[in-house]
DNA sequence: CAGGATCGGTAACGAACGTTACCACTTAAG
DNA sequence: CTTAAGTGGTAACGTTCGTTACCGATCCTG
């Protein structure tokens, strides 16, 4: 049709990734058709392997972008707030918003259902991703410890913690299509009532 | 062959789920053939079609089946214990042996997978699943509120953040077949941890 | 023992899919 | 203006898959 210029491939090859994404997140790898992504992008299955060779070329295309895309929001490096409660405030708020973005819940989606078929793309999501974060957090929360802030065994398992609670029961309702991604409203409130648990649960021990 | 006697119906369905319960769960339901299923069950698909009517219907029966087996083994009414830290502990305990058992492993993924083509299917997995254990656990921290020993809000949303750090990255990382379910002993270990910091979290408020 | 009905296996059918051969059209060079 | 090259759309090919028609074997009934 007249949706693209003929003249500027780039455009076409975003607008491919952009329809394939969609259909790949929704439909799973093997339920997506070729046909269902250029109705989507419109033009046609020439234009697919002119570009990226098959399917998997595209399918690989797509997750690497998205899973960069994740990366680097993740800068946490910056967010270090004044102290530790604003710190894990705003880190905690910031690894919602990611979670929960459609992209992410897409790449999620794809990364649990095709772990079997693309085990090398599934390790390199989840060490960008969650295990990145929880990394990160651990470091900061390594720093707190040596202050004397908190109390803890292994920062690293205490992070895994955090990043579990952010993600809550919301996540898996989200990925499961049961409910929409929270609001800004909702997800300030959920994180606070987080952090108070976790800067309450770490900070001293009443008992033992 | 000879696998199974031919005057046992009953065993032959038990064996046609169990077979398919591991492709679909491996594979994912588009990219599971009847052909692959036979295969490993021994039979022909007149079988499948004479039991189930097709490809669906068995799919239906798998995933309700695997639902109700979680359902049943999350009876927890009976494993209140002596104070609020063994019950949690236990419920803890209980919960982690369920989300990282094989069969769940899988059960989860599917309704990951197919949540768009299956939409009751997975409403009600949820709602059999994390939902009541979450229900349930709010009704015990509801006890505890009354009882002075914790303090809570929002008890339902504090029960999400229990089962949020249950689930921890460890069961991200075995859904993406990055690493084997945990052994009893780092599951007590992780439980108590995340007990740990429950407890101290939800109990007293030192600051504000 | 005979007859019928039911079950299970084989093979085939029709549809859908990934991929590619082929051709029309546009574009740039001479 | 002619021609060579490359891009994009259409149609077709070979394969795979869900489903079913057909037929032999088995088992229950009289």
């Amino acid at each position: 049709m007249l949706a693209a210029k003929s003249g500027r491939p780039s455009g076409r090859r975003e607008a491919l990734l952009q329809a394939a994404a969609e259909v790949f997140f929704e439909q799973g790898y093997a339920a997506t058709s070729i046909d269902a992504i250029i109705e989507r992008a419109g033009g046609s299955k020439r234009n697919i392997y002119n570009e990226f060779g098959n399917k998997e070329g595209l399918f690989s295309a797509i997750v690497n972008q998205n899973a960069d895309k994740a990366l680097t929001a993740l800068a946490i490096e910056e967010i270090e707030g004044r102290d530790l409660r604003e710190t894990l405030t705003a880190f905690g708020q910031h690894l919602m918003a990611i979670y929960m973005s459609p992209t992410l819940i897409g790449v999620y989606r794809i990364a649990v259902t095709e772990a079997n078929r693309f085990p090398d793309l599934v390790k390199s999501f989840y060490e960008q991703g969650p295990g990145r974060a929880t990394s990160q957090l651990a470091e900061v929360l390594e720093g707190a410890k040596k202050r004397g802030e908190i109390r803890a065994d292994d920062c690293q398992r205490v992070a895994g913690h955090f990043v579990g609670m952010i993600r809550d029961n919301l996540h898996l309702q989200v990925v499961l299509g049961l409910r929409p991604p929270p609001l800004d409203e909702e997800v300030k409130e959920a994180v606070a009532s987080v952090v108070e648990i976790f800067l309450n649960g770490v900070r001293g021990r009443t008992d033992k």
